[in-house]
RNA sequence: GCCCGGAUGGUGGAAUGGUAGACACGAGGGACUUAAAAUCCCUUGGCUAUUACGGCUGUGUGGGUUCAAGUCCCACUCCGGGUACCA
């Protein structure tokens, strides 16, 4: 019986269905163990062969830890919201949820022919109105709650109002990103409309006036997190900054805790530097600097306190508040024509641009520290959202204050010594300072780091200003103009004020509407929605939630994915706790894996759940590129010449489908038949073949060099396409998939399946094993065993590969070897591994049989082999007795029948005895 | 600009400071076969040899530490990724 792998794949498949294989469930008596993938957004493409990577890496994962005794939760899920099946249905009308059901059933039929044990009764979409009531849920609790600076955590938004009806302002912890103050009098004498506008600056989730991304082309505002260099992630349209009110998520609230606790998880450290990168903490000081004449003061932020003696200008974002305060009525037209000009600009302009551009506003400033007046410019490289939108200028010191202080003939005083600023600035943090002293404060002398320090000081003692932390993190804009989404459970009152649904009232189901496009007045599509209103009478808000909503707690729900009255059952959450290992893509790096620790923190102050952070280990799995051929068309022919023939011709190249090439060569009638322009084509071919070139590039359908997985498994088999993909190299790293190589991983199960079957006859015995064999297999044991932990599966696959050759070699037979093998084989290839195990006499599934351990002692050689080095090469080998001592082994060396010839006669300077491995012998 | 990675045969990739190139692909040669497929065996970093199953050289470049460096340290080159007027 030769290896059948379409038979035995589809009949395992089946089993394992019928008999609930990868059903789980709480088990108090078994430690648990949670294995997550990134769930896909199930797109029109469906899946590539580089999807399943992930999924392939984190599956073997979840069987090793099955058979080594743990609960394992494995589940699997769809992102179902998203931007593509809303715009292919405002081009056809199809409603997104049918495209997005027939995707999903697509990509369910991909994943099942590979064999994972997903526990599919777990599913989850968020698309689903069962699983977005949580969402909303989770928004409601954003919308009632407040960030407590103090014990920093979120508590109910009614112990901020209690706050507020006895203190005012006064006295109060919360998170804000206004400078309003009241007493508790004034509050008190504030209608429910006042009141409920001032909430908003303290809500987690709120309402806010920002500057947001906001994409004409799309139709919608963005994150940050979807936006790069100016152009949208999804299109790569342009955004433009505008200020919009929108909902937003108060995540810069949780900016120190989601710094600090990257400390306590098991990821990557370039995923965490990207993440503290995001993040942005700068230590600094806030600073007060007097105008000139007047009794007002710009604070500003700056991180090099120590360069105050070197201002010579200040600047304000054209944004800033300030603007107003500090314009003369000389400069007003100059002003406002500038602020014009800049408002018009998109943020990808200013980008590219990059050019020096500034106005003066009229007015100065007095240095607090230095006495000098400095006049106030406005310009904007100060960004409004950042500091405090007012910058000190050190033109000296800092690169963009220079260009800007050559370009408007600035003054430039340098104050490192040794630091040459006629060409640029000098920007570095290491020198002496100089020109910094006066009767107020002295730091000539000093190191840039000591002077930083000391005019900290200075500055707190004199109240000139304060040492202040900034943080580059800024709130989640959290609404979309979009139809695909998640509802807000949210009505406006008479006053136009935002109100919560009730959380009975959930889940607010996304309502039909006739077209999936904004109304004609501009509206959002659920503006088309008829009776879009609450129980109350009142409309409903018209936009719907952004992607990362319905990604932010899945993976809570898969805990308990059918609970109705709670978004995961207490008990549930203490048995499960949160995800072990999360395997995933770098892409999300600063996106969904912020949200969902945001998202985390939240529910874990309400203790909701019990770890601080979702996800403890993360693997980040690399992309796998494409490799695409090409066929050369000779000029204004119709002929194709061979790679290498291709020097003597004039030639266009031409990608061809992957798909009719095999080892490079192509498959010429298919070529054929494959377009009606190459039905007659002719070739010039090099020994006999068509070879066409190649190159790496993107994975996508233009460049024809998409590789489907159904086809490979058709062609080889689920399990080889499993173990090719691992063997393919590690994990994490990005490679291109190469289809050459795959026969070498599917003749290694045909050469296992060799050893168990000679026709159709089972010719295992019941024979002792032979150290020989016991040897291979316990090397495989501990190798495969180590290796799984580390997520090397490719050398894993090599060690399959070396044993089964010894094996075969050796010409075992015993089934006390091959028992083992199979167990250990299981979680990479999991069918042929049932069908193996099955064919040994179990009845049970493999999935639950225990992993072997290794034993040392099979491992021990009676001799050793070292390799003896003279003059630093190795010279030859000898084979002594385990467990030689060095002094012995020494000695055999020196005088062995081969020492002789490299010695010559030289007594050796020193010999240096590696234990089990090799003599160095130098001379 | 800044922050992370990385650089090893024709290719993908192995190597707790200890004989570099495991394993696989590809290539070359051979066996079997009418032939092909499949299978099996041998060779395969480069140079140089065949009086020696030998010599020399070799992990991006240049230095250093060490008995010993792909691996550690310093400087540099190139490639990939992230990020950016963040004061």
């Amino acid at each position: 019986m030769e290896y059948r792998f379409q038979e035995i794949e589809q009949r395992w498949q089946q089993y394992w269905r019928d008999h609930n294989t990868y059903r789980v469930d709480v088990d108090a008596s078994r430690p648990k163990f949670y294995v997550l993938d990134m769930f896909p957004y199930p797109s029109g493409a469906g899946l590539h062969v580089g999807h399943p990577l992930g999924y392939i890496a984190s599956d073997i994962y979840a069987r090793y830890k099955r058979q080594r005794g743990f609960n394992v939760l494995h589940p699997m899920g769809y992102d179902a919201y998203g931007l593509p099946a809303e715009q292919y249905a405002i081009q056809t009308g199809q409603h997104p949820e049918v495209t997005t059901i027939k995707n999903i059933a697509r990509y369910r039929e991909q994943l099942d022919k590979i064999g994972f044990c997903y526990d599919w009764s777990r599913e989850v979409r968020t698309c689903d109105p069962s699983y977005y009531k949580w969402t909303q849920w989770a928004f409601l609790k954003m919308f009632k709650s407040y960030y407590d600076t103090k014990c920093e955590k979120a508590r109910p938004i009614d112990e901020l109002v209690a706050h507020f009806e006895k203190h005012g302002t006064e006295g109060c912890n919360a998170h804000t990103n206004s400078d309003v103050t009241f007493t508790a009098d004034e509050w008190n004498a504030m209608s429910k409309a006042e009141r409920d506008e001032l909430l908003m600056n303290y809500r987690i989730a709120y309402r806010g006036n920002t500057m947001v991304n906001w994409c004409p082309k799309l139709g919608t505002v963005l994150a940050n997190d979807e936006v790069s260099e100016g152009l949208s992630i999804r299109g790569g349209f342009p955004v433009e900054q505008k200020m919009m009110s929108q909902w937003c998520l108060r995540v810069s609230a949780y900016a120190s805790r989601l710094l600090n606790d990257l400390d306590t998880v098991d990821w990557s450290e370039s995923i965490k530097e990207t993440q503290r990168n995001w993040i942005g903490r700068s230590e600094g000081a806030e600073m007060l600097f007097p105008l000139v004449g007047r009794n007002e003061q710009l604070l500003i932020f700056t991180t090099r306190a120590d360069t105050i003696f070197g201002v010579t200008f200040m600047v304000l974002a054209p944004e800033s508040e300030y603007v107003d305060m500090v314009v003369t009525p000389e400069q007003r037209a100059a002003v406002d024509a500038y602020l014009d000009e800049v408002k018009h600009k998109t943020e990808r302009e200013r980008m590219i641009e990059k050019k020096v551009s500034g106005v003066f506003t009229g007015s100065y400033a007095v240095n607090p520290i230095a006495g000098t007046e400095i006049p106030i410019y406005i310009s904007d490289y100060v960004l409004a959202g950042y500091g405090t939108g007012a910058i000190m200028a050190v033109p000296a010191h800092d690169s963009r204050d220079y260009a800007f202080a050559r370009h408007f003939n600035l003054p430039i005083i340098p104050l490192v010594e040794g630091a040459d600023v006629s060409e640029e600035s000098f920007d570095a943090k290491d020198g002496i300072m100089m020109n910094s002293s006066n009767d107020r404060l002295q730091l000539n002398g000093l190191t840039i780091k000591e002077a930083i320090e000391r005019t900290k000081q200075y500055i707190e003692s004199t109240g000139i200003g304060r040492v202040k932390v900034n943080y580059r993190l800024r709130d989640a804009i959290f609404s979309r103009q979009r139809y695909w989404g998640e509802p807000f459970p949210i009505y406006y009152d008479e006053a136009g004020q935002p109100q919560p649904l009730d959380e009975s009232e959930l889940p607010l189901l996304l309502p039909e509407v006739d077209a999936f496009k904004p109304t004609d007045n501009g509206e959002p599509p659920l503006g088309r929605a008829k009776n879009w209103v609450a129980s109350n009478g009142r409309p409903l808000e018209l936009c719907t939630m952004p992607g990362f909503a319905g990604s932010s707690a899945y993976y809570l729900r898969y805990m308990d994915p059918h609970n109705d009255q709670a978004l995961v059952d207490k008990a549930v959450d203490e048995y499960w706790r949160q995800v072990d290992l999360y395997v995933g893509g770098t892409e999300h790096a600063t996106g969904h894996l912020i949200y969902s620790r945001f998202w985390n923190k939240f529910l874990f102050d309400y203790d909701y759940v019990c770890e601080a952070e979702p996800f403890k280990k993360l693997v980040n799995q690399g992309m796998i590129q494409g490799r695409s051929n090409f066929v050369y068309r000779i000029k204004d022919t119709n002929k194709f010449v061979s790679f290498h023939l291709k020097g003597d011709y004039e030639v266009t190249p031409i990608h061809v489908d992957v798909n009719i090439v095999s080892n490079d060569a192509l498959d010429i009638e298919r070529f054929r038949q494959w377009r009606p322009e190459f039905a007659d084509a002719e070739f010039i071919l090099e020994n006999g073949k068509y070879i066409c070139g190649w190159a790496i590039e993107k994975m996508s359908k233009s460049m024809f060099n998409v590789v489907n997985p159904d086809d490979i498994v058709e062609r080889y088999g689920a399990d080889t396409l499993r173990l090719y993909e691992m063997f393919l190299g590690p994990v994490e790293a990005s490679k291109p998939w190469d289809t050459n190589g795959i026969d070498g991983v599917h003749r290694f199960l045909k050469k296992l399946w060799a050893l168990f079957y000679k026709g159709d006859d089972l010719q295992l015995t019941d024979e002792e094993p032979s150290a020989e064999a016991l040897k291979s297999l316990h090397k495989l044991i501990k190798k495969v065993t180590g290796d799984i932990e580390t997520f090397s599966y490719n050398t894993s696959v090599a060690a399959f590969m070396i044993c089964v050759n010894e094996l075969q070699a050796m010409k075992c037979r015993s089934r006390a070897i091959y028992n083992d093998l199979v167990v250990l084989l299981a979680p990479f290839a999991p069918h042929i591994s049932e069908e193996l195990w099955h064919a040994l006499g179990h009845d049970t599934t493999v999935c639950d049989a225990k992993w072997p351990e290794y034993n040392e002692k099979y491992l021990v050689e009676a001799n050793v082999k070292y390799a003896v080095m003279i003059k630093g090469r190795p010279r030859f080998t000898m084979e002594v007795p385990a467990g030689t001592e060095a002094a012995e082994v020494e000695r055999l060396a020196l005088t062995h029948d081969g020492a002789a010839k490299w010695l010559e006669g030289q007594t050796p300077k020193k010999v240096i005895v590696v234990p089990n491995k090799l003599v160095n012998i130098v001379l």
